[in-house]
DNA sequence: GAATAATGTAACATATAAATTGCATTATGG
DNA sequence: CCATAATGCAATTTATATGTTACATTATTC
């Protein structure tokens, strides 16, 4: 389950704890995405892209493997 | 939480049911996406954009009201 | 190089996605 | 019409996303 988080986030110039409060979450979650550890739900996601301006394609699109 | 999939299972010409077999999870949950009552996790976003042959943006990203 | 910010990660609790079973309703075709 | 396929939906169970707390490690800055 990889994905772009990190990369977008560092360009919205977000640490994860401001990008876990905008999102209202902890900063835990955005740690465990970013590492692709897990899961996240769909709204989380799409919370997510709006905080740091990008799309579900951007940021989670990534190829068949994902696991 | 709204959302294209049942537009795009009809147009990949697939049953709820056909749709779950080969995306691994029961028609139920296909039925409640659909509906837009829940809240799949990303990885079965996936599974289904591939499953019909569409990416996450084109089935899952509507308008700011995720809810 | 010490203080602090940013991040990684673990254990446990809670909320909820998803499975399972089952039944009702609505197409669809004979 | 009647049979069957397709779908809607409810109750219960199970798996797991997320919260909470806490501590360790790695930047960063003075």
């Amino acid at each position: 389950m990889k994905n772009n988080l990190k990369v977008a986030r560092v360009q919205a110039n977000l640490t994860q704890q401001e990008l876990a409060v905008k999102v209202g979450i902890t900063r835990q979650t955005i740690s465990l995405i970013e590492k692709g550890t897990y899961n996240p739900t769909l709204k989380l996601c799409l919370t997510i892209c709006y905080a740091v301006n990008k799309t579900l394609d951007e940021i989670f699109w990534i190829d068949k493997e994902c696991e």
